[in-house]
DNA sequence: ACCTGAACACCGTTCAAGT
DNA sequence: ACCTGAACACCGTTCAAGT
């Protein structure tokens, strides 16, 4: 039942990462399953559907990669090193992230994450909310501007890793400068 | 010749926002046009090609609205708030230039513009183009969070403004830092 | 309970043809 | 030079039907 979906998502996933996105049809994944595209309607009532469970799907592999563990700043780049993983494991699927309206369960689940690795580094609790997002539009931002050839070729074989790593420290440092400016008031 | 073009892409963009990207197709621009669908290949070869089109026709609006004046921070505010009125403009649209691959000719001209106020700035140029990429994907990324809702309702109606002026702010504290460090290496 | 086939209203694109 | 009609190989989705 639930596991049905699974797979049917799974498939999906996997044609947009072989074939592109627009290789992605319910008769596409249909016959991938051996099965007529509507045995595919009672799983995912529709294409949309379909495309929603594919981004919940990689958010949860995500959240499944996500770091308990070290400091605020160590789980930051955790976290920003489990979203350029994810955006190269999936170079077709990944974009659906943020093309997707999706304020679905899981990008919540993201985003108390990010929150929640903030409040623990210190960041005064009215500000998390802005931080949260102008950090999580960075991480997703940037690693689909990789993935989908906006930054055109860049370094040798498109290695942007350490470049993001410099913007990431950056963005450290700006909360480190928010933590102290609110003890010192 | 070049002006058909120009009067294809405007009525591609206009179907986007009046009823969603989904409902541009071939057969409808052609409709608007009065036009059989086929009319318009010999402007735009495919429809890929329209969309890029539409994609360039909006990154020139928004360097129409380009800056000149002020000091380097109003000249990047100035950019923000264009892109964030572009993306008003065109809530159906505007998602494509986040979407698709797109190292074009205009958005070159927008990095170029970043570049240049970074450079006026006094930023070292070993990291213009680190933070030209890190500005682009946020200003970018930021819009088209607001605009296709990924942030979720948020404040009252939606108005984004006042949050992305504080983040733009940090933003700016952190290229003044990268500056100040230059200058005492 | 789970799946299928035929059908409907669409797509993008090619090609030969019309003026 | 500019446009069209018919046709091809696709879409997503509904619905009645099969086991």
């Amino acid at each position: 039942m639930d596991e049905k979906q699974r797979v049917i998502i799974d498939q999906a996933i996997a044609i947009a990462d072989e074939s592109g996105i627009e290789a992605v049809s319910m008769r596409a994944v249909g016959q991938r399953l051996g099965l007529s595209p509507m045995a595919i309607y009672p799983y995912l009532r529709s294409k949309g559907a379909l495309l929603d469970g594919m981004v919940e799907r990689m958010l949860g592999e995500l959240l499944a990669a996500a770091p308990g563990t070290g400091d605020w700043q160590d789980r930051l780049r955790a976290v920003s090193a489990a979203v350029r993983t994810l955006a190269r494991r999936h170079p077709g699927a990944y974009p659906l992230i943020v093309a997707r309206p999706g304020a679905t369960a899981e990008s919540r689940r993201l985003d108390d994450l990010i929150s929640e690795i903030l409040l623990a580094a210190g960041v005064p609790a009215a500000e998390v909310p802005r931080l949260e997002r102008l950090l999580s539009t960075l991480l997703l931002g940037f690693a689909n501007s990789e993935v989908n050839g906006r930054f055109g070729a860049g370094p040798p074989d498109g290695d942007w890793d350490s470049e993001f790593a410099a913007d990431l420290d950056d963005e450290i440092r700006l909360i480190e400068q928010i933590i102290a400016r609110s003890g010192a008031a």
